[in-house]
DNA sequence: AATATGTCCAACCGCAGAACG
DNA sequence: GCGTTCTGCGGTTGGACATAT
């Protein structure tokens, strides 16, 4: 892997760049592409002395000639002493995968799950290797299920009989009878293509009805909307308790979603044929043969047991359990 | 050796939500 | 309640490097 501290040459530029402006960028001035080794130790010195935030207003106090947002972004993918370089590793990778399947292209909810890595690193990662490697398998990244041209457009068909359905433009979530059963209203989506009304949007948006605070999910119509969290990592020297608490309830419930995600999967077939039901899954096997170190991947291996049960009951052990 | 093609990833952009006055 | 600013996110770009021809 390159380094990228390595590559100093402030002359690399970008005809987008150029020929695009921000209002955050666009200052005669300002200076774009690679971070030289001298500015990096500007801002880390600054920030180390500082602290983060008041990104827009850093620049010109660490003497920089950056825009605010630049100085984040390398700070946050880069220079934070929290990032880890190097190979993602496989248990990295097979957590990357299930994530995904759970949650989309929601990288930074991602890389709040994967300790060390940021959301920039994770989407490269995606990009350039998982989403070929699922293709390789035959599977779709995006959904996570077979590259079956047919069975797309029997489940459109089915699935539009539904009273209140709404075409899902994100096929990055997979739709699970848990799902079903909690977002019993119409999808709610973004015009950028986003699907917005997860499981796990509806239950943030319980946790904050229920005075929870730090990971306000609602939107100003009161939809669910853009599930955001604290990254795990970045916010260590501000978390305070409402933060530490929820993101802890967050932690454990996601673990629990992990799980039942893989559960649905197997058992959605038989009980729902109506239902998008995914193929043979490689997340599935490989995390019934992988063996991790880290505590979160007991309760997925364990919990296929609930069988039995149905969906409606095990969401409504989770909120019992978590609250 | 020279060129073409593919891969990787840091950095940029636009946008949306939160925060603030 | 409204407008403005700040912050953070996901999508995308393009230069550096690796590999193939």
């Amino acid at each position: 892997m390159r380094n990228p501290s390595s590559s100093s040459s402030p002359s690399k530029t970008s005809t987008k760049a150029a020929g695009v402006s921000t209002p955050c960028c666009s200052k005669v001035g300002m200076k774009r592409g690679p971070w030289t080794p001298e500015e990096d130790q500007l801002l880390a010195s600054y920030i180390k002395r500082e602290g983060e935030g008041r990104w827009r207003t850093l620049p010109k106090r660490a003497g920089l000639l950056r825009c605010g947002k630049s100085c984040r972004l390398r700070w946050m993918n880069y220079l934070r002493p929290s990032v880890k370089r190097g190979q993602i590793a496989p248990d990295e990778e097979d957590l990357i995968l299930r994530l995904h399947r759970l949650l989309g292209n929601r990288w930074s909810l991602i890389a709040g799950r994967i300790p060390g890595r940021t959301d920039n690193e994770i989407k490269n990662y995606w990009n350039t290797h998982l989403s070929k490697k699922l293709i390789g398998q035959g599977i779709d990244p995006r959904t996570h299920k077979p590259l079956d041209p047919n069975t797309s457009s029997d489940d459109k068909a089915s699935s539009s009989k539904k009273a209140n359905y709404i075409p899902n433009p994100n096929p990055n979530l997979v739709t699970s009878t848990l799902e079903q059963t909690v977002t019993a209203g119409p999808r709610i989506m973004k015009g950028n293509g986003h699907y917005e009304g997860t499981i796990l949007e509806q239950y943030h948006g319980g946790m904050v009805g229920n005075g929870h605070a730090g990971l306000n999910l609602q939107s100003s119509n009161g939809s669910g909307l853009g599930l955001r969290s604290s990254h795990g990592f970045s916010n260590e020297d501000n978390n305070d308790d409402i933060n530490y608490c929820t993101d802890d309830l967050f932690s454990s419930f996601l673990n629990s979603l992990i799980n039942e995600d893989v559960f649905n999967s197997q058992h959605q077939v038989q009980q729902q044929p109506n239902v998008i039901a995914p193929g043979p899954d490689p997340l599935i096997s490989s995390a019934q043969t992988i063996s991790f170190g880290a505590g979160w991947d007991a309760p997925i291996m364990t919990s296929v047991s609930a069988s039995n049960q149905n969906d409606s009951k095990m969401f409504n052990d989770h909120v019992e359990k978590h609250f």
